[in-house]
DNA sequence: ATTTTTTGGTTCGATGGCGAACAATAATTT
DNA sequence: AAATTATTGTTCGCCATCGAACCAAAAAAT
């Protein structure tokens, strides 16, 4: 059984917790890996388990008649299954999985819940991480609606690479365009436009962050305030 | 100074909540009138009050550097200013106002924050409200993400016809086309293929939903599971 | 009653993304 | 090494919506 250190931890929620809350949770967090498009919470499931990303990413769809289409995105700011726990349901329409592999620090949901109405502090924490994602979602509402193929792009490899180490996004056209709603030979176009104007880089699988001010040219302001809202409401990097 | 009795009013989340958590609430909720396109709550400033729709609702929009696209819709189900006071902020960059005019009961923040920590199942409810707006926000992504205009705006007035009384939407389609984010003329011919189809019956700042169910085979499941998640945890009508 | 403003109807070319193929290349399996 | 599969590149016609006008009708203002 080995303790795990909050300073060694990558989330930035729990090493945004308070040490109380932190050795609150600590005893019941358990590492995992995780697989590519393995599923965490399950539409309609009741939720057994939370996730703490602690590198790669999973992604929240809604699953509409037609496609599956993603309405958020969750790495190591956050934790997977948060908004449906602390808003007081233990099931919601939506699904997680794991969109990019790599660890995660699971918890039981019942420990968190009880965790979370015992401690204000932890319950205020992660309320506002929660108003960051509604901010998110707000934003990809705007995306959808007024932006175009590749800014809606830029800005999704943007939030993509925020949650990994590196520059280097290992996902395929394919994924993407499922993800954005769109038809995979867009995507490919698009990306080729990115990758001409020096802002990426593109290899099978592979998409390499060249220049993240160029992409933030192209995102007209459907990137930036939920973030900015993250680091006002819970703290720096 | 005039009682405002439980049983007379519209707004469901007020009737839902416990006789001590009205009462607790009732000394403080002031009636007022609200004027179309009046600001309740702007991006940015600080939230003096929140306001529980009776008779009218708001939307709730995001504003992008080009235009601004409505991202919720608050009629006499919910609460105005819910989100941010609930999930610990003083202020958020959504913006909300009056698009169809009516009455409101108003309650200063500071009264409702504090009511909200005393109160487990006050804050309980408006948590599970919350709740239900993310999933709307959900919808609403997919909506953009994935349906024709036509869709979209089938869905935009069962929405709206939820929050008002009687079967006539008061509203111009220049408006319409705002909140969707699509330029004017296309809502007008939309409309009138909505209106040829015997769904709808339309007249200058009027639209009258003649067939409620004729509409919901056009919105390809992106209405009804907010609603069925507010039925579910807050109750009926 | 006349003028002005607001709202809705209509049309035109331009274009972004759809839908559907099929080819080319890289990775994986046998 | 050969065969198979997964991924990416490319193209073509089509359609929804854009962007931009302009007009008609209704309401509001004078």
């Amino acid at each position: 059984m080995s303790q795990i250190q909050q300073a060694s931890i990558q989330n930035r929620l729990l090493r945004a917790l308070t040490s109380d809350d932190f050795s609150r949770l600590q005893p019941h967090l358990e590492t995992m890996t995780s697989q590519l498009r393995e599923d965490l919470i399950e539409a309609g499931e009741p939720i057994k388990e939370l996730y703490f990303p602690e590198v790669g990413f999973a992604s929240i769809v809604i699953d509409g008649l037609a496609q599956k289409i993603e309405v958020g995105l969750v790495g190591r700011e956050g934790l997977v299954g948060a908004a449906p726990l602390l808003l007081g349901t233990d099931c919601t329409p939506q699904q997680s999985f794991i969109q990019m592999a790599g660890t995660l620090l699971r918890i039981d949901a019942g420990v968190l819940r009880i965790a979370a109405q015992e401690s204000t502090s932890l319950r205020t924490l992660l309320l506002r991480y929660i108003h960051t994602q509604m901010i998110q979602a707000s934003l990809t509402i705007y995306a959808h609606a007024a932006l175009k193929l590749e800014s809606r792009l830029a800005r999704w490899l943007l939030m993509c690479h925020d949650r990994v180490d590196g520059d280097e996004l290992v996902l395929t056209h394919e994924f993407l365009a499922m993800m954005l709603g769109v038809q995979r030979a867009g995507v490919t176009l698009a990306l080729q436009n990115l990758e001409g104007a020096g802002r990426i880089q593109g290899r099978r699988k592979r998409i390499r962050i060249l220049d993240r001010d160029k992409l933030l040219q192209l995102v007209n302001g459907s990137y930036g305030a939920a973030e900015a809202e993250y680091a006002r409401l819970i703290g720096g990097a």
